[in-house]
DNA sequence: TCATATAATGACTATATAGTCAGTGACCTA
DNA sequence: TAGGTCACTGACTATATAGTCATTATATGA
């Protein structure tokens, strides 16, 4: 059956709405943002919202849920062409700092959003997980730091990454915290990992 | 002058509040506690709050204020008889522990607090790397980790143990993440540390 | 063409909660 | 001991804001 002016216009509607609060959420947080800013931001009045979704718990979980499937899927297309450790961490990066303001809003909020929306934090962080393992074990294999378990070194990176983009107002207080430091961050977590370390 | 029994009642509803404070941030989080909460918790009514606090952001600053010293304070003490890098990382995870329920909410939330509360929780983080740097030096000089700064292998630790605080609702449910996991977090940082590196 | 369905509207309601203030009784001091 | 002071009380006010719903205007399709 085919589409109708009035179904597609909601569809529209919709999609327009899950995008202005996605840039709403960049730029004033999740938490920070009420009903009557989307609404303002879009154009539209406050009811609409409610025409969409069916709370704003919701619509932040539906907002995640989409552009945390986007970070993700960016990632993984840009990790894909990695040959090395190094192209992973790079292209991990890079694919952050397309979403940057949103992303760091989550590393900062994420404990306090609704369940859902804290699930498919999570899997952002497994899909980035799933290429790092397998890049390195293709890499180093995995017997070459013995007594550190390959989840413990993704916990540092993680742990490194995350540590710069939450304190990004002392790092870079005008914002580009990943294009400021990704060099310096690559650089030596790298060195820190290969030290002493002989590749396979 | 002496003290009259109003002033020191005065003083001692004060103190009581704040530690009432302490103990129902620690519980619930800092922004999901409410006034009342405080109030009913110390078993004072809700306009006592306001005879000792001009506003609810006032006293979470003055709370993060007197906690943050108390935890900067021990992690200082506790630090002192560190003659290694190791006992370091250890006085350090132990002064965390001490107060790991309220930490924690510091390490989730303090981005989204009052401003004078994020500097309070910044100069905790200062007087750890006031030590890191001190008891690194000596351990190791400063030329070591050619290539490395010593500001990121610091940003890296914290990093790394922040990470296990933040998302310590799936490495440790029950709360105890830093009693888990602090022999292999200093394990591994020290194995990475040290790969290829000799002593001074 | 017209009756119906529905996306959008925005005024309205309900609720939560920070902060105020007049009142009270215990303490203080002269 | 008497009048004043002040910590404390809790009902009250002000405000912010999520969510509702009757109404409107437009598209649908018989």
């Amino acid at each position: 059956m085919r589409k109708t002016v009035r179904e597609l216009q909601k569809e529209q509607t919709k999609e327009l709405l899950l995008q202005t609060a996605y840039e709403v959420f960049s730029k004033k947080g999740i938490m920070n943002t009420r009903v009557s800013d989307i609404a303002q931001a879009a154009g539209v009045s406050h009811g609409t919202i409610f025409v969409h979704f069916s709370s704003l718990e919701a619509m932040i979980e539906e907002v995640v849920a989409l552009y945390g499937q986007k970070i993700a899927m960016r990632t993984h297309a840009l990790a894909q062409s990695s040959g090395s450790l190094s192209d992973l961490l790079r292209a991990h990066l890079c694919g952050i700092m397309e979403f940057e303001p949103f992303y760091t809003h989550l590393v900062i909020e994420n404990r306090l959003l609704p369940p859902g929306a804290r699930d498919s934090w999570i899997s952002i962080q497994s899909a980035v997980s799933f290429h790092f393992s397998l890049v390195y074990e293709r890499e180093f294999g995995h017997n070459d730091r013995p007594g550190i378990p390959l989840h413990m070194l993704f916990n540092m990176w993680m742990g490194l990454v995350h540590y710069y983009l939450q304190n990004g107002d002392l790092f870079a207080p005008e914002g580009n915290v990943i294009g400021r430091y990704q060099d310096i961050l690559i650089d030596s977590y790298l060195k820190l990992l290969k030290g002493g370390m002989t590749e396979k």
